[in-house]
RNA sequence: GGAGAGGUGGCCGAGUGGUCGAAGGCGCAGCACUGGAAAUGCUGUAUAGGGGCAACUCUAUCGAGGGUUCGAAUCCCUCCCUCUCCGCCA
């Protein structure tokens, strides 16, 4: 969320910065309703001030003597009702104004940070550099596979009975292919937890607070599964409930940065992607992921963001899975985020860098929302939020089943799992 | 799901209509004492918003929302949450 003050004081900054986006905005009907309820609330609390003094005066009479029903006691009475009745027209007006400015506040997405480079869409990301030598299919040797080929030749997934289950979108994991799965997030979870990390089983089901804090209400309703008796969705990232994880606390600026990863099985409608990836792991309704997230004082968080980057990337590097990174440009830019790396990692079968993990700063976009501080000296500051995959799990094992094929058949699999999975390759059913 | 109890500041805990943002204690910070520390003493120690260069000041907040009243932490209503017992259950 936007801050208020700087709506009412500087709203050329935030057309400024949207612009960079790509919005047009026109703020100052907004800052007039900004302004407004300033004005609201002062007189509200002037008038609020007087009737203390009323209630004060009248138990100070009664105290000294006055009879609760003297003329003098019974005139401020009356004052002190006209006071009420006042009060509460203004704050009738005042609460109105409130909400439609918090409203189209929450509407607002986040400031692009400074360093983000500008742009109108994903051609104009930013590739900052390459790791790994992409694989390419030899000459005179048979195209390569796509990793939904490879996993449904070693009975590794079943879309088909999945639609039975569930419906398009959803995929059962078997045999070696779940054990893979979960090699990857244990795996994962090992790496981060090596490097600082504290591991997070957070709830998956998350209330509508939670979704908001985070940015992905009220804009992005169509895109969580939400459940219909309950105030409750299923979560769309650990970001959701890790943020909120500290909603409304105040943290000490010794604990920061506070790190950590988190598996959970994620959940997205994907509106609007009908006919895109339709075949494997890539765009599932439920995916499993393991989230990186840092809360960090708002100076560090640049080089905090450098390093969540890092530490996703360490998992590419330790698979041998080559990836780029990409500096998103503004006009690419989620919601909630100042500036996000994103990860492509290499997918040999489909000849393509594919998105694996997107490691963003929102600066104190999200702390506004969730109302998380810290004590910087006697001051009570807004902190910062970062977040990254590391990594989307599925995406990880479709790029280990392309990278890994081999002409026999089989899959050749990453020194690193092998005390995993108990086994150097993935072989074709017997 | 049924029955009962309860939600007060970082923590414990007092407070059942009148200067209560809230006694007392613990914790924490500063100062004094000390060679240094402990102990002791003194002082300070919530959040949000508004006004002011500042000192400071006004408003709101005792789970949340409404109500009664000139005045509510205290009375009434609704909701949420926690705990105990019973039921059910991995």
């Amino acid at each position: 969320m936007l801050d208020q003050r700087l709506l009412r004081d500087n709203p050329e900054l935030i057309v400024e910065q949207l612009g960079r986006r790509g919005m047009t905005l026109d703020l100052t009907a907004l800052q007039l309703i900004a302004r407004q309820e300033r004005d609201l609330e002062q007189q509200r609390s002037d008038l609020q001030a007087e009737g203390n003094r009323i209630g004060r005066q009248v138990g100070e009479l009664i105290r000294g003597g006055a009879a609760p029903h003297s003329p003098e006691v019974q005139a401020l009475r009356d004052r002190g009702n006209t006071v009420k009745q006042q009060v509460a027209v203004l704050e009738e007006e005042e609460k109105a104004l409130e909400a439609r400015l918090r409203d189209q506040l929450l509407a607002f997405p986040n400031l692009p940070s400074p360093h983000c480079p500008d742009g109108a869409g994903e051609a104009q990301n930013v590739e900052r550099r390459r790791w790994g030598t992409p694989r390419q299919p030899l000459a005179g040797e048979a195209p390569l596979e796509e990793h939904w080929q490879i996993a449904e030749r070693l009975g590794l997934i079943d879309s088909e009975r999945s639609v039975r289950i569930a419906q398009s979108r959803f995929v059962t994991l078997l045999g070696a292919g779940a054990r893979l799965e979960r090699a990857l997030i244990s795996f994962m979870l090992d790496q981060h937890a090596s490097r600082g990390y504290r591991e997070v089983l957070p709830p998956i089901l998350v209330n509508s607070a939670s979704l908001t804090a985070s940015g992905q209400l009220p804009k992005f309703a169509e895109e969580s599964f939400r459940c219909a008796d309950d105030d409750l969705w299923l979560t769309p990232t650990a970001e959701v409930p890790i943020t909120s994880f500290h909603r409304d606390e105040i943290l000490a600026a010794e604990q920061l940065p506070l790190k950590y990863a988190a598996y959970t099985p994620c959940f997205r409608r994907e509106a609007g992607s009908y006919g895109r990836d339709t075949r494997g792991l890539i765009r599932l309704h439920q995916f499993n992921k393991v989230e990186l997230y840092w809360f960090c004082h708002p100076e560090e968080s640049e080089a905090a963001h450098a390093q969540l980057t890092a530490d996703a990337e360490a998992v590419l590097q330790a698979l041998d899975l080559p990836y780029r990174v990409l500096d998103l440009c503004t006009g690419d830019l989620g919601f909630s985020a100042a500036r996000t790396f994103d990860l492509e990692v290499w997918l040999p079968g489909a000849g393509a860098y594919r998105e694996i993990s997107s490691c963003s700063t929102c600066s104190e976009f999200q702390a506004r929302r969730a109302s998380i501080r810290f004590k910087d000296g006697k001051k009570t500051r807004l902190l910062h939020t970062l977040n990254g995959s590391g990594l989307a799990v599925g995406r990880t094992m479709a790029a280990l089943l392309e990278t890994g094929q081999h002409a026999d058949g089989s899959v050749r699999l990453p020194p690193a799992l092998v005390p995993y999975m108990g086994c150097d390759r993935l072989l074709p059913e017997a």
